[in-house]
DNA sequence: ATCTTTGTACTATACTTATAGTACAATAAT
DNA sequence: ATTATTGTACTATAAGTATAGTACAAAGAT
């Protein structure tokens, strides 16, 4: 399972935010494979957000493949593949690093700050 | 000075990520007592976005008596120190590394591929 | 069959955010 | 004095976000 928890100060919108949890909790391992999600009406009761703000959510990382829902039954973590040569996986980390650290930079923090608090996330 | 750099994918408010790093970018000594920041203007032709976008941002800041402005001269920073505790520091920091883990995973990649490639960058 | 639970799909409303455009006022440079 | 640059202050418009409310459809349990 998963603990949700929603910060209003940040600015980033409740769905965004729901989204984000669910796609760090897959990264992190805290979320597994076929596993269940909360409903939308229980999430959203949870988080004290409406229901449409989950459902938003929900129905984002169904289109990207992520989760998949089954009505009447629940929402469920799917099982992602991904095919990409490892030249285009090796540029797309470049990138992703690249942006990474250079937003990283206009907040103030160094590349060694980051690498230790990846290292906290494994 | 200082490198700003906007993420439109956050959902963070332009603003917002403005005020952000003009603040982080104090407490990490990158932004120093009386500095001139960028003009709106050339600070909006910078990152892309409207002059109103870069005036609220300074506006809010000068209400927080950080940022001192002299119209027709510029915006400065002013004499009060900017602190930021650790905690959110430390939340920022979590922040930022949450959703580009989340990035990196959606693509397929581990957190230990993505500090392989920072230590590289270093 | 009926009821409950699930996700889905609308309408309507309000607020926030961002843009475009324009104009004005204060300061500095010429 | 004139000009350029600066921040400020509006209006108007569009898009995004969140809420409330309602209704429907699919699945499961009884």
């Amino acid at each position: 399972m998963i603990h949700f928890r929603l910060d209003p100060k940040t600015g980033t919108p409740f769905y965004r935010q729901i989204i984000d949890q669910i796609k760090f909790g897959m990264a992190s391992g805290n979320l597994k494979t076929g596993e269940q999600l909360p409903t939308v009406r229980a999430l959203a009761v949870d988080l004290k957000v409406n229901l449409n703000t989950v459902a938003k959510a929900y129905k984002e990382l169904e289109i990207q493949n992520i989760l998949e829902t089954q009505q009447g039954t629940g929402t469920f973590i799917n099982e992602i593949k991904i095919h990409i040569s490892d030249k285009e996986k090796k540029h797309k980390l470049q990138e992703i690093c690249n942006e990474f650290s250079s937003i990283a930079f206009s907040y103030g923090f160094s590349i060694n700050e980051i690498i230790n608090q990846l290292q906290k996330q494994k």
